[in-house]
DNA sequence: TTTTATAAGTGTCATTTTTACATTTGTAAA
DNA sequence: TTTACAAATGTAAAAATGACACTTATAAAA
């Protein structure tokens, strides 16, 4: 079929990356303003060339890392793209990926020194390329996800209350939950501890904080339970 | 971030197909014989280069053709691989696609000509380099996209008994369905035709054909519906 | 012509899951 | 002590799912 490496083209292949975060009222992605040509000035995601020696994997973890600081972040690949003038330069593959992190602790000297800026998703700048679509697909798989398996707590401070995971479901699902529903669900899936705190700056009263039971939800996750919203 | 395009190494892509089939009793897949070096006269994915002038998409459908001779094939991209060593000649990412093709429709002669064969899926050789896990990987997508919305049409011929479409159901998904419920769901989704035909070559008393109704299936689509077995 | 064998065709009821919905409680501030 | 505010909680109706068995039509055999 093919008739020796050699005679077969090259191309460049890059890595862009959808870096969803939370800050307790919307769902955000970090995005970078260009500082080099083509589009400079522009607004788009993080990205960077794959390297000889790393995988797809590898050159996404680096350059999240480069942005945030943060390490051992899970990435799940999205999408590869391939229209043939996506990069106006030049013939470039764009293999996406996507990661949530908690807004609060990644490296914000970072993010100035590269412009990088949180946007909520409903207020996203037009983007380079075919980046729009990236993003639209990133958020489209991340609902999906959220939906049939209880991802997302790593969007949340360790102790967080029901109202405060309920607002990052919400955010994430874009509607609203009821209440005494989302309760119920969540405590049948038996994956969070209570804690004796209560978290006393959203009211009087004062509400309860919880934990991810990371040993409980791995238990479940080889048995793969879901959950939906 | 990137310095310039010209510094940035390039890589070949290669794009690899599982092509899956249905013959009224299994699913199916296609393998060929490799008749070139590395792995020569080992089983293995159909695949390709990409080329300059195409896009992953493009490449896939040529490849297709090019073992079946069938056009207009819906391929879904489903992973792009690229571990360091995965190909021990040159470092190769590959991007994978998945199509489902009526086993009946196909250039047979195409077949023998690039020493391709299908193989029940519970009786697939052992593949080169990582096309166990390709295979493994898009028979897991395919699993819950037949779950998800009625994709599959396309590997029975046009008109078909319900009892055809339950044996591919329970192919794909590998497991035994309740013939009772199976009609009631399928006919509570309202997307298919039923005619006066009857098929008198499994039974005595003979079983209805129906026609899958694309448009009723189309304006459904767009409400995105779905079925769960 | 009657009997037999075979797959086709069909409906109900119990269980589980999902959804809708309103009141009481605890505390700080007025 | 009253007020204001979010937290906490349970039940009942509706919908979806899963389990289950008998009758029917026809060709082939007796």
């Amino acid at each position: 079929m093919t008739i020796g490496y050699d005679l077969e083209d090259k191309v460049l292949l890059a890595v862009d990356c959808i870096i969803f975060g939370f800050d307790n009222e919307d769902l955000k992605v970090l995005l970078v303003k260009r500082e080099f040509e083509p589009e400079k000035g522009k607004w788009s995601l993080i990205g960077g060339f794959l390297k000889k020696e790393e995988t797809l994997d590898d050159a996404a973890t680096r350059i999240l890392n480069l942005l945030t600081g943060m390490n051992d972040i899970y990435m799940e690949q999205l999408y590869t793209w391939s229209e043939v003038d996506r990069d106006p330069v030049e013939r470039t593959i764009s293999t996406s990926f996507y990661a949530i992190i908690n807004i609060e602790e990644h490296n914000k000297d970072l993010l100035n020194h590269h412009n990088a800026k949180w946007f909520s998703l409903s207020k996203t700048p037009n983007l380079i390329f075919d980046h729009n679509e990236m993003l639209q697909k990133a958020t489209r798989r991340l609902r999906r996800r959220t939906s049939i398996s209880p991802i997302g707590f790593g969007l949340l401070p360790e102790k967080f209350t029901m109202r405060q995971l309920q607002k990052l479901y919400e955010s994430i699902l874009d509607k609203k939950l009821d209440k005494r529903n989302f309760v119920n669900k969540i405590k049948s899936m038996d994956i969070l501890i209570k804690t004796n705190e209560k978290d006393m700056t959203s009211s009087t009263k004062g509400s309860y904080l919880y934990i991810f039971d990371q040993e409980k939800y791995d238990a479940k996750q080889s048995n793969d339970f879901y959950l939906k919203l």
